[in-house]
DNA sequence: TCGCTTATCTAAATCGTTTTCGTTACACTA
DNA sequence: TAGTGTAACGAAAACGATTTAGATAAGCGA
C-alpha cells in the first residue's frame, strides 16, 4: 500500500491535521515541524491521494478536452494543440483528460459537466452547437472554445486570425499580379469560413475588383471535395488564374486537379492554402498557406479555462491570436 | 450545487444505501425500487462524483498517458495512436489522462504513480530505460509499452512487426531487381532500429547477398539526418540501387538529396520509408513505406493496460501486430 | 405458534484528505 | 496579578460515495 499522510502523523508523533498543514502551506505550524514533516514526507515517498483531495477541496485539477474526433484527419493540428495544452496545463499543475464527443449529443456533455470530473473544458470541434453553449453557460461550467470564434457574447474563445490572414493572403496574391482569385468556401465551417470569405472579399473590394460569384464554389467535409472545386474553376471560361482554397488540405486536393490537366503551378494557375499543416511543406511544388500558431493555442486556451475556474463570474474571454503568411512555391515558383 | 445521492434518498423516502445499490446493480434491493431510483436519478440528472466514489474504492477508472512531447514531431502518429486509445477507453468506461515526461526522469514518473490518479500507465517514448521498467514493476504499477518491443520478459507491451515489415519491404526491392540496397540506421530508437536492421541483413542473407558495411548509414534524430544519409551512400563508389530509410522523415530528407542531384526516382535510386505516415503520400513521387496499424495499436494497448489493471499479477501481454507494405512511386515509378 | 429462511432495507464505517474551531502554553502589558 | 494576545498544535467535521454487517418483516413448514 502507498504510504498516506497518518503514516507521516504516526512517524513523527504529530496530528494529521498539523502535517496536512505544513505540506499546505499554512503559517500555524512552525518551521522546525514544517520541516521536519516536509522531510520525512519526502523520504516515505508521499504524494497526496488525488482523490481525496479532490473531495475534499471539490477540485480536481484536471481540465477536460473534449474533440471531435475527425480530428485525427488533420493529424498536425491535433497533435501540436494537444501537447501545447498539455504542457501549460502541466507548467499549472493540472491535467488533461481527453473526452471524444461524436455526434455532438448535447446530453453526453451534460454528463461530464455532472460528474465534475474535470473543473471545466476546452471544447474542440468544427462546429460548437449554439444550444450547447447555453447549456453550458446555463450550468455555470467554466469552458473554452478553441480554434474557433462564437458568437455568443458570453462564450470564452482562443482562435487565429482567419481575417487577417486570409487578408494578407489576398494581399500577396495581389502583389504577383492576380486579379481573378478563385474561392473555394465551406459553409459547415460556421464562422471559420465566413471571416475568410469576408477577408476575401473585402480584399477585392479594397482592391477595386469586382466580386465574381463563379470564382466561389462550395466544397464539402469529404474527399476531393477540392478536387471536384478545382475542375468547377477551371472549367469556367475565364477561369482564375489562382486559387484561395479553404484549407490545406482542399488545396492539396486542387492542386493533383490543376497537375492532373497539365498545367504548371504557380505559372499557369497559382494556388494557396490555409492552416498550416506541415503536408503543405512537402507536396510539389510546396504550398503556400497561413499557418496557425498551434501549440500557442492549445496554451492559450488552457491560460484561459484555467483563469475561468478560478472565477468564471469575471468577463468572457475572446482571444484572436496572429497567424503567418507561408509563401512557398505554389504562389511564387 | 450539483446532485448527491443524498438528494434522490431524501426525494424518494429511502436511505443512501438503497440509492448506491440500486444504481449499481446489487441483488439485494427490489425490482420496484431499483426502477424509482434510476428513474428519479435519471430526472435529476444525478452523476456520481469521481472523487467521492474513486475514493472509496480505490480506482479512477482513468488511464494515464505519458508520452515524450518530440511526438509532435510525427503528428500522424500521435493523433491516431491516442485517438484510438481514447475511443478504446471510453468504450470500457475509462478515459485518458496526459501526461509529458521530458528527459525520462523516474522521479516525475514515481510521483505519477504514488499519487494514484491513475490506475495505470501507457507509455510511448522512443526509449524506455530499463531503470524504469524494473522500477514499474517493482511498484507493482500496470503499464504497457506501446508501440516498441521491450526485452524484459515481464514488461508488456503492443508494437508493430518491424521485422516482418522490414522483410516485405525488402522482398519488394528485390522484386523489383534491386541487389544494392542502402539502409539508414537509428541507434538510438533500440529494438524498433534493431528489428529493421536485423530483417535488412536477414533478407540479404536469405537473397544471397553479401553484407555491405558501407551501404549502411548512421542517422541521428535532427533535421537533415536522411539528407546527409543520402549524400553519404550516393558518393559511394558504388552507390546503392536503393535506398531503405528508417523512417519515413528520413526517406523525405533523402528524397530531396536526391532530387537535388538531379536524380530520378526511382530510376536512377529507389527509396522507401517505414511507418507510413501520411506525408509520405503527398511527396513526388509519393514513398513507398510500411504502414502501422497505428489506431489499432492504441486501441490494443488500452485493452492490454486494462486486463492488467484488472490482474496484474497475469503473464506480461507482449503483442506484435501485422504492418502493411504500401508500394508507391519511390520505388514502382 | 414457533423458528428459520429469504427478501429488502438501513445504519454506520470507511476511503484519505482539508479545514474549521478549539485548546494549550507562554509571553507580554497594565 | 489578572488579563490579553499569539504561536503552535490537535480533534473532529466535512467531502460523497461504497460496502459490510445488522435489522425488520414476510413467508413458510412443522
Amino acid at each position: 500500500m502507498s504510504v498516506k499522510i497518518k503514516d507521516i502523523s504516526k512517524h513523527l508523533g504529530v496530528s494529521v491535521s498539523t502535517v496536512s498543514k505544513a505540506l499546505n502551506g499554512y503559517d500555524d505550524v512552525s518551521q522546525e515541524t514544517r520541516d521536519l514533516v516536509q522531510e520525512t514526507a519526502r523520504n516515505l515517498g508521499y504524494r497526496a491521494s488525488a482523490s481525496a483531495r479532490n473531495l475534499r477541496r471539490g477540485r480536481t485539477d484536471k481540465i477536460g478536452f473534449v474533440f471531435n474526433n475527425a480530428l485525427t484527419f488533420i493529424s498536425d493540428y491535433f497533435a501540436e494543440i494537444i501537447v501545447g495544452a498539455t504542457v501549460a496545463a502541466e507548467q499549472n499543475d493540472n491535467n488533461i483528460v481527453l473526452y471524444t464527443n461524436e455526434g455532438d449529443s448535447p446530453d453526453s456533455l451534460l454528463n461530464l459537466v455532472q460528474a465534475r470530473e474535470v473543473d471545466g473544458f476546452i471544447l474542440v470541434w468544427n462546429h460548437v452547437p449554439k444550444a450547447m453553449i447555453e447549456m453550458l453557460l446555463k450550468a455555470n461550467v467554466p469552458f473554452v472554445v478553441l480554434g474557433r470564434r462564437v458568437r455568443h457574447p458570453l462564450a470564452s474563445y482562443i482562435t487565429p486570425d482567419n481575417y487577417e490572414g486570409a487578408l494578407a493572403l489576398m494581399q500577396h496574391l495581389f502583389e504577383l499580379g492576380h486579379t481573378r482569385i478563385g474561392f473555394t468556401t465551406r459553409p459547415s465551417m460556421g464562422l471559420t469560413n465566413e471571416d475568410r470569405f469576408q477577408a476575401y472579399k473585402d480584399a477585392l473590394a479594397k482592391a477595386g475588383i469586382a466580386y465574381d460569384a463563379d470564382l466561389v464554389v462550395e466544397t464539402k467535409i469529404e474527399p476531393l471535395s477540392g478536387y471536384h472545386a478545382m475542375n468547377t474553376l477551371l472549367d469556367l471560361q475565364k477561369p482564375p488564374t489562382a486559387v484561395f482554397a479553404f484549407h490545406d488540405f482542399v488545396a492539396i486536393d486542387a492542386q493533383r486537379a490543376a497537375l492532373e490537366r497539365g498545367l504548371r503551378i504557380p505559372e499557369d494557375i497559382a494556388l494557396a492554402g490555409f492552416d498550416g499543416l506541415r503536408l503543405s511543406l512537402f507536396t510539389s511544388p510546396s504550398i503556400t498557406t497561413v499557418a496557425q500558431p498551434l501549440s500557442e493555442i492549445g496554451r492559450e486556451s488552457v491560460y484561459a479555462l484555467l483563469r475561468r475556474i478560478e472565477d468564471n463570474s469575471l468577463p468572457p474571454i475572446q482571444k484572436t491570436l496572429p497567424v503567418q503568411l507561408r509563401p512557398r512555391q505554389s504562389t511564387q515558383g
